[in-house]
DNA sequence: GTCAAATTTTTTGTATACAAGATGGAAATT
DNA sequence: AATTTCCATCTTGTATACAAAAAATTTGAC
């Protein structure tokens, strides 16, 4: 046999019932189809995916380990979306971590990313002209992803894109306040010149205020969550 | 202000037994009993713990997640340390996240905290004079956490103990270096006089100097690598 | 009628049974 | 002899069966 079979993470490779029932729960959560505290029923949810409840338990386990439900021993999993407060905390710890992306970025991102970030930048651009809201999330996770990628460091890539997903759904409210969209560009092409300029406390700062929440975005944000309790 | 009651750890609590085999597994893996590339056999594991293939089919799910181990579909689940190149990136991420915690720390510390972190010292200074490589990991540690603790912000509290946890082995093997000792309590020193004066740059600085593999750090640790890989 | 103890029911955790994919080697063909 | 194909075996993934712990309900005493 040929020794360079070697399935080095072929991600589109038929997975198992578990990773699939896994991504759809966490869809369903993130989505506020199961609120918060509601109790996920093993048995259901297998009669529900036609599957027994061994895959579910797995998927369970996974997303417990996410943070996305509480797994209270041999009383059952529940959904646990984050409070204010621990929103406001994993906030600040993703402007921590993008701070010091772009901090290390300063001084190793190459030419070729900073025109991309710029492309990036530019089709944001468009998006907001054309009132295209999920053009601009798109090209927005597009900008990110390509600073913890020149962060040069792959561990705090992988991190900084595991939380910017677990924040996801809640950016998408934050963002949704009006005027946003403009002010939240020129922080886009701040943190450009900054990296343009090598200067990574600069950077680091920049993208800090981009992320943190604070001011009026915080106001957004409560009201927002108030809106999504109901 | 007082986080949310919520159950963490209740230490009486009979945790099952998928539980007790990932802790155990996660105890070999780090202590190196099972060497990087290892397969993890579900069914030896089963014989070994007398127990059947469900709790570790479990236990080895949760490793996945936290990253010892890799799951390869349909393969099986194969013990991965991380390499020279990986391990650098971590610590480079423990430091930022470090820096972070002292930098808003600065700000937020209480005055018990501060005392709290001196007598931390006073007993890592004790440690270091008697020669008690295990009295000094032991409260280096209690110093770290109160660090997090008082960065005020409880999900970075988390991610710091969770890196803190994972990396401990290699900081292990990392101050073994001769002389590091000493430098490293003056480095704590260095940072709390900076927290005292409500300098969070400052704590931040010295705290990722502190943490951060560089310099004769860097040699230490990959010759230690060479030792444990063999 | 209220509260409490006991029993029933429900649900989680574990064991075992079964199915499908992967591995390795032998047989067959070139 | 080398390579390919096929088959036996082993391993993982899923289903089902069973055990134990919690929740719910009934029963009984006051």
């Amino acid at each position: 046999m040929r020794a360079e079979n070697r399935c080095v993470y072929v991600s589109g490779m038929d997975r198992k019932r578990a990773d699939l029932i896994a991504d759809e729960l966490e869809g369903l959560i993130l989505e506020g189809t199961y609120k918060d505290g509601a109790r996920l029923d093993e048995v259901q949810l297998a009669e529900r995916f036609e599957v027994s409840r061994t895959p579910v338990r797995e998927a369970l386990q996974r997303l417990s380990q996410s943070g996305l439900v509480e797994q209270i021993p041999r009383r059952g999993v529940f959904v646990r979306q984050p409070g204010p407060v621990e929103l406001l905390e994993m906030f600040e710890v993703m402007a921590e971590l993008e701070a010091a992306s772009a901090r290390l970025a300063a001084s190793r991102i190459s030419d070729q990313a900073l025109s991309d970030l710029h492309v990036a930048n530019s089709r944001c651009d468009e998006a907001v002209a054309a009132q295209d809201a999920d053009g601009y999330y798109l090209e927005n996770e597009r900008f990110h992803a390509i600073l913890y990628r020149q962060s040069g460091n792959g561990f705090l890539e992988q991190e900084c894109l595991r939380l910017y997903r677990r924040l996801q759904p809640f950016r998408r409210m934050q963002l949704r306040a009006r005027g946003r969209l403009p002010q939240s560009m020129a922080e886009h092409k701040a943190i450009v010149t900054a990296l343009e300029k090598g200067d990574g406390e600069a950077a680091a700062v920049a993208i800090r205020g981009h992320v943190a929440v604070q001011g009026e975005k915080f106001h957004h944000l409560m009201a927002s969550l108030k809106h999504a309790a109901e």
